[in-house]
DNA sequence: GATTGTTACTGCAATTTGCAGTATAGAGTC
DNA sequence: GACTCTATACTGCAAATTGCAGTAACAATC
């Protein structure tokens, strides 16, 4: 019974062995497109990760050739369906965030208000452009069932997710530069706008919250 | 004109030392309290990039104790402040999210209804409870100002934008659960419950948007 | 005076990232 | 038929980061 010997990005490797074979880069190039935004990873280590699955006996490996270019194919062993069906049983790590853009709203009293003008554009713009490509996708997957046809009612579930998350991030962003369109500066809002901070911080007034893009 | 010398992490200290000096304990501390949800790191390494700002010149260093038991206190130089100024202007990263919770919805015909079922229930207590925390930390900012009385604007806006995030993905795990509601097992869905995929699917229908806690 | 909790960190192995590099295949093009 | 461009198919390595354990003094209670 294994369960922590394997990083989240070996499970989910596994997990996409557990529909069918794949090549190594294919599969590099799967946790790339679009799982990356639900679990980040480097290039480097989706390789890296193949090595330790193999070391696990959780797959198996044949080369077949192109010529001269060989590939590695990748096959899930039984233990590695075993394995797999384990961790899904273990309690799952809370979501977290990396926010980059969010430091610099809270240090924006150190810089200009052109600076923070241009942190919450690029975030709006970001966010945007990543909540119309889960779009897209969504209607892709609907078309056409998408790289995992079995699955598509649960890549119905991520994809609302994700929708749903970027839309967040974009009204926020939309309220955030109404909230410092009067702003003379970056640090005296801080007193001088009293009400407007109180207000802010007042639960159950969070007007961003409604009338959003999406409704007809 | 130095820029990408330093982490994130890095420059989010100095800018907790721009406000006023800290022992490294103290800043290791604020760097996990609160902030960790925005910007995650390591206890460890918090540390670690006190020596790099000390090798930048960023920051000077002072000895003071307490008996025997000694601590340092940071102090951000002018250079250090020139730094986080200019950082300030460079463009942001996007934000991104770690969803292991939603990798295991992904691969979650692999599992027992159970298994998702769980996963669901234990990211939305996870979400309400960080949800609650926020908002206790708004009050809390309105009324006292908090530690840094003097950026309660910008923390408005992060508090604001934590909550809404927290609270998307409390509304999310609740209608997925009302989704998975009369699933007979995690793999039939795909071919047999087809409208309502393709309703999951469809855009300008997302019913947890709406009619959320927080209003009246 | 013994135990528990908080302050105040450091060491180190293992993992992960970021970047560069290598080399073949195939498609188009002049 | 030589040339360029892109996609395939990875590997090497330094640097950064994490996770965990460990040390030790002070502070308060039992």
């Amino acid at each position: 019974m294994p369960d922590r010997d394997l990083s989240t990005t070996g499970y989910l490797t596994l997990g996409l062995l557990a529909a069918h074979d794949w090549s190594a880069y294919q599969l590099a190039e799967q946790l790339g497109r679009g799982v990356a935004e639900l679990w980040p990873s480097a290039d480097r280590g989706r390789y890296a990760v193949l090595n330790r699955l193999a070391e696990l006996a959780y797959v198996d490996t044949r080369l077949e050739h192109t010529g001269k270019r060989a590939r590695t194919i990748y096959t899930i062993t039984s233990s590695g369906r075993e394995a797999l069906a384990a961790w899904l049983r273990t309690p799952p790590r809370p979501p977290s965030v990396e926010f980059e853009g969010m430091v610099r709203v809270l240090l924006a009293d150190q810089g200009s208000l052109d600076d923070l003008r241009g942190t919450l554009q690029q975030t709006r713009e970001s966010a945007l452009a990543n909540r119309d490509m889960f779009a897209r996708y969504a209607a892709y997957i609907s078309a056409t069932g998408g790289t995992f046809p079995e699955r598509r009612h649960l890549f119905a579930l991520a994809n609302t997710f994700m929708i749903g998350h970027y839309d967040h991030i974009l009204r926020w962003t939309e309220w955030a530069e109404q909230q410092i369109a009067d702003w003379p500066d970056t640090v005296t809002p801080a007193t001088a706008n009293e009400a407007q901070v109180r207000d802010m911080l007042t639960p159950g007034r969070e007007v961003w919250e409604h009338d959003h893009p999406g409704d007809a």
